[in-house]
DNA sequence: CTACAACTTCAAGTATACTTGAAGTCAACC
DNA sequence: GGTTGACTTCAAGTATACTTGAAGTTGTAG
């Protein structure tokens, strides 16, 4: 058992990150990791490739595709590993985009409520079946959801 | 242009539900909607078949999973297609599991906000790297974001 | 009755993020 | 130098939610 080798096999890699090494096979496929090679062929990672997995983990955590992370960790000078400044700062971006989904979800949730109050007559007119990045597509005329047709006063009509 | 049928071809509930066609059979396929047949085998859907997958799409931006809505819709009485009342039972169920998803994403942001503040050292100790429901896994020893050893007082070392 | 749009089924493709398995090679310990 | 666990690649499988395409059938307008 090496103490705290420089160059790591991906067996190493593996059970210090948590993560497994098909993943990380996947993740160098994707190019969000780098590694060497030894005569042999065998991978060896840098010990920094360690935090980066850890830093792609957390941004899994938060929501982000892969690509997006592999644009975020490219886009740092030299496309280096973050180090505590650059995770200040991809931190602080991310949290944005949290908070815009959290946003989202509350908007989302008091639709709902909404449309539990109101009973949620028309799909037209209704804010939770009409969600502001989705088309009101209703080309062939007004859709309902309890009831086909618009009808002001249910009490009316037999 | 028949006005208000009763029954619906399958191209009139795609251009009046917003959904194609192919996604209505996989709707179907997949036990989400239901159809009666012609003598010649095309389908023919209930007017209210249309309500179905309104509340299915409804459900779906809410971030249910196609089997979750239909366990929801089969656990109706008769498996019916959700009316007002089912309406609001299914809508207060499901605003439940959103403000869920709500308060987990609350407290991602404020474990983010945390390691922003206090530079996120410690993967073994960081709020972030371990939410609830993952494994800290670190076997080996700790496991550093910045810094690969414990440093208690980093003025100390050289 | 014919034309043609709309419909049918079934298989395969798309995207994301991986996992699994087969067949073979490498590295390290004794 | 041999054994064995760890490693290699490549192809295919998993899950979700669909879409696309091929080849053939149906329904309806004229």
């Amino acid at each position: 058992m090496p103490a705290l080798p420089n160059r790591l096999t991906i067996g190493e890699m593996a059970s210090r990150s948590g993560v497994r090494t098909s993943t990380l096979r996947y993740y160098e496929e994707r190019g969000l990791i780098a590694s060497e090679r030894t005569a042999g062929g065998q991978r060896r990672y840098a010990r920094e490739t360690l935090r980066r997995v850890a830093v792609i983990r957390a941004a899994q955590i938060l929501g982000l595709t892969l690509e997006q992370i592999r644009s975020a960790l490219n886009a740092l000078p030299q496309g280096r590993t973050p180090n505590r400044l650059d995770w200040e700062q991809l931190s602080l971006a991310w949290r944005g985009s949290l908070e815009g989904r959290i946003t989202e979800l509350e908007a989302l949730r008091d639709r709902l409520s909404g449309c539990i109050g109101c009973g949620c007559l028309s799909l037209e007119n209704c804010g939770l079946f009409n969600p502001g990045d989705r088309a009101a597509d209703a080309g062939a005329g007004a859709l309902y959801l309890f009831g086909e047709a618009p009808v002001p006063d249910p009490e009316h009509t037999s």
